[in-house]
DNA sequence: TGTACATCAGTGAACGCGCGTTCACTGATGTAC
DNA sequence: TGTACATCAGTGAACGCGCGTTCACTGATGTAC
């Protein structure tokens, strides 16, 4: 076996070292700049390389966003999952609390990254089925969390109100998905609480980031704290 | 009295014809490019002008950005007050109904605008004072509505935990500005609940509009109707 | 009512900028025999 | 092991674009006497 094959080629090494440096320092401008302003050229400036080599690297200025957002999500989604994961032995409010913590904390540390997955759409540009999946992290690991809850007999049935025709049948949709996609088996209405909590929590980090709380509830850790707890009790995790 | 006077100078109404005209073609343009496209030479060119000639009317590309900005809030702010206003036999809860669902109306007939106010900010666009004020209206008439409720006892103390010292503190504190600068007496507690069913509010709409809920929840309409009614009762309108 | 002057709206050219993307090229790395 | 050829990364120049903003100007509207 030759040493090219046996360390996968020098050039593929490079390259792969390259894209990872580009996509770093992309986010590094994002970081600072937002999704708006970040420019192929000021990256490549940046990396000591002409413009025009980026192309070897990603075909065009959305695919770098796209790689961009897939980090994103996958930043996000790791911090929801280890949250999640973390300390097992506590029950699953717990758990809970501790996502919607390790999510807002996310947030405030890149708020320019969390505005490019949930903030305003970029216009023009359409965000290709790659992002689906990684998109999905957070409220799989949600929607997981309830599963065992449930299974553990910790998710009493709700005491709301019946749903309508048309909700019931999204949701029942959606509880077919999660089981038979991914084995995870939550009672549909548990799941129409959680994607009310699911908003909540973003409603929440959304105005805190993009300045509607200032002058009513800034600093936002009080209400926020609050606010998870009540959703909490809402979903039925006591 | 000279015929200039009178009608305020013929000049006068011509500049404020061409401020309207301006503003309302930069909104046209919202409409369909989104805030980052949106361009003085673009609207100069559609209004049949040399873009310098703007210049007269707003100084800047910002200041332009900011009456958007200002008529936005405004005319969401309008939607939600007259659907607070409208029927006033009715109840609080069928009043507090009624306000979500215009707010959403409106979002949903005016996404850009609705971006432009709810959804990330621009980068290097600081919000003059000026804004203040009418992105305030919402709040204001879901705080007036809540104040209504209470006088006539219709608003029963909260059953939830007590809120920390530090939320209680942001609580009364919000609560004593309403009471002073607007003769708005609602309980702290019930401001709490408030503005966490306001933030639900918005984050349903910003999921919905987004695109978060391609996939689930999409049509969203149940969903919210759903959430809606739920946000009335943890408020606590019966 | 008429004239002299001041105010202001709109013009057109220009400045200086940065952007995404293409393309023919050089030179280095990898591959096959 | 050495040579001939193919692949590929990075260069540098260029294309074409649209943008915000400034400035000296013309000509119309308004004002004071």
């Amino acid at each position: 076996m030759s040493p090219a094959k046996a360390s996968h080629t020098a050039r593929q090494r490079a390259r792969a070292e390259l894209t990872r440096e580009i996509r770093e320092e992309a986010r590094r401008q994002l970081a600072e700049t937002g999704a708006p302003g970040l420019s192929l050229r000021a990256v490549a400036r940046e990396l000591g390389m002409v413009s025009s080599a980026l192309y070897r690297y990603f075909p065009s200025r959305d695919d770098l966003l796209t790689a961009l957002i897939i980090d994103a999500y996958n930043a996000l989604g790791e911090a929801a999952e280890a949250a999640v994961a973390a300390d097992p032995g506590r029950g699953p409010r717990a758990r809970w609390l501790a996502a919607c913590r390790a999510i807002r904390a996310w947030a405030l540390e890149n708020p320019h990254e969390y505005a490019l997955i949930y903030g305003s759409p970029v216009p023009g540009y359409q965000a290709p089925e790659a992002t689906i999946g990684p998109a999905s992290r957070v409220p799989l690991a949600f929607a997981r969390l309830l599963a065992d809850a449930d299974a553990a007999g910790a998710l009493p049935a709700g005491d709301g109100p019946a749903l309508g025709d048309a909700l019931a049948a999204q949701a029942a949709a959606l509880a077919t998905t999660l089981a038979e996609s991914g084995a995870i088996a939550v009672p549909p209405d548990a799941l129409v609480r959680a994607i009310i909590a699911w908003t909540q929590l973003f409603g929440m980090i959304s105005f805190e980031l993009f300045g509607q709380f200032v002058g009513s509830f800034d600093p936002a850790d009080a209400a926020f704290d609050y606010a998870v707890a009540q959703l909490a009790t809402f979903v039925g995790l006591e």
